[in-house]
RNA sequence: GGGGGAAUUCCCGAGCGGCCAAAGGGGGCAGACUGUAAAUCUGUUGUCACUGACUUCGGUGGUUCGAAUCCACCUUCCCCCA
C-alpha cells in the first residue's frame, strides 16, 4: 500500500514551528493538524499560544478547539481525530502538515503504533494511586515486578504514574505492558514523514523567545482568560488543569501570591517544558533541521 | 546612644569542635519517556592530575591534635529600647 507523505514540524515551545508550518502550507498547498496536547482545548487560547486568525492566513487547523476542558485527552484520542484529519485533508488533495510540541502524541501517531482500545477505569487508577501513598512507590513496583518484570526494569519505581500505568494495562487486559507494546509496533506506519526540527543553536534564544511571548500573553489579556477559566472549574479538569500558563495563577488567585510571581513561574516552567521537548526531539532523527 | 540577633557553597536554608565539600529545597546542566505528556520521573551540580589532593562557610587574628562550628576585634545587615 502506498504510504501517505505527511510533513512534520516539531520543535520547542516558541520556536516559532507555527509560522513555518504556516508558511509551508501556503507554499504546497497543505492544511494544518496541530500536535498540542493543550490546544485542543477550548476557551484555552491565550495561554497555548494559539495562532490568531490572522496569523491562519486562511490556512485550515485541525485539532484546535475540539474539546471541553473538563473532557480528559489522551495519546490515543489524538491519533484517532489526527489520522481521520489527515485523510479527510488527503481526499482533498491537500497535504497534513502536522505541526507541534507533544512529542509523544505526533511519534505514536506517525509511527504507527497501534494502541489498543481500552476504556479508562477511573476507579481503578485510583486504587493503586492509594496502594502507592499507603504501602509505598517501592511496594506498588514490587507488584508490577511480579507480573511484568521487562517493563519494571524500565521504569523507576519512584515514576508511579507510570508503574500505574502499567498495572492498569495488566489488571484491564490481563496482558502485561511488555506484550501490549509489542502488539502495538506489529503495524505498520501508513505515513511517510518528512520531518522538520526547527531548534535553537543556543539555549538562550529559546529562552529569550518565551519570556517575550509571556509577557506579550499577558499583554493580550492572559489573566482574564486564566480568571474565566478557573471560574469555569479548570483546576479541578483531569488533563487541561496542567496547562502551563494557567496552573500557575491558582496560587494567586487564591490570594497566596503576587501576579509577579505567576510570571516568573509561567517563564521558568515553560523552559523546563522546553529542556523536555528539546530532549526528546534531539534522539529522534530530522529530515531536515532548521536553526531559529 | 544602649541592648539583642544574623552573616554558609549560584539562591533559599540546615549544620553549632572531628563522621563536613558541608542536609534539604530551588535554580542550572544532562537524561528517560507507547493512553494525564504543557504531565511524570532519574542523574548531576567547589576545583583538580578525581578510590586521592587542594581551596571554601563575611574579614583578620587566636584557642585546639583538629574549627563552618569556640574566643577577640573589624565590616555589613536586621530587630528592640532611646
Amino acid at each position: 500500500m502506498e504510504k501517505i507523505p505527511v510533513i512534520v514540524v516539531v520543535g520547542p515551545t516558541a520556536s516559532g514551528k507555527s509560522e513555518y508550518a504556516i508558511n509551508s502550507a501556503i507554499k504546497l498547498g497543505g492544511e494544518i493538524i496541530s500536535g498540542d496536547s493543550m490546544q485542543i482545548y477550548r476557551k484555552m487560547d491565550i495561554g497555548t499560544a494559539k495562532p490568531s486568525l490572522e496569523e491562519m492566513q486562511g490556512i485550515p487547523h485541525h485539532l484546535i478547539d475540539v474539546a471541553d476542558i473538563s473532557e480528559p485527552f489522551s495519546a490515543a484520542r489524538f491519533v484517532q481525530l489526527a489520522s481521520s484529519a489527515i485523510n479527510d485533508i488527503v481526499s482533498r488533495n491537500k497535504i497534513p502538515i502536522i505541526a507541534g510540541g507533544t512529542g509523544l502524541y505526533i511519534d505514536t501517531l506517525i509511527s504507527g503504533i497501534s494502541l489498543s482500545a481500552t476504556e479508562d477505569d477511573p476507579a481503578l487508577r485510583e486504587s493503586l494511586f492509594k496502594e502507592a501513598e499507603e504501602n509505598g512507590a517501592e511496594a506498588l513496583h514490587e507488584r508490577l515486578k511480579s507480573v511484568d518484570p521487562e517493563s519494571a526494569e524500565g521504569i523507576h519505581p519512584n515514576n508511579i504514574k507510570r508503574v500505574v500505568r502499567a498495572l492498569e494495562m495488566f489488571i484491564k487486559t490481563g496482558m502485561t505492558k511488555t506484550e501490549l507494546d509489542k502488539k502495538s509496533r506489529e503495524t505498520e506506519s501508513i505515513y511517510a514523514p518528512h520531518t522538520v526540527y526547527i531548534t535553537p543553536k543556543e539555549r538562550e534564544t529559546i529562552y529569550q523567545r518565551i519570556d517575550r511571548r509571556v509577557d506579550k500573553m499577558f499583554e493580550l489579556g492572559l489573566l482574564e482568560e486564566a480568571e474565566m477559566l478557573d471560574k469555569m472549574g479548570l483546576r479541578d479538569t483531569p488533563t487541561a488543569s496542567q496547562a502551563i500558563g494557567y496552573k500557575e495563577f491558582y496560587p494567586y488567585f487564591d490570594g497566596l501570591c503576587d501576579i509577579e510571581t505567576v510570571k516568573t513561574n509561567i517563564c521558568l516552567n515553560t523552559r523546563h517544558y522546553a529542556k523536555r521537548q528539546l530532549t526528546w526531539f534531539n534522539r529522534k532523527e530530522a529530515d531536515e533541521i532548521i536553526y531559529i
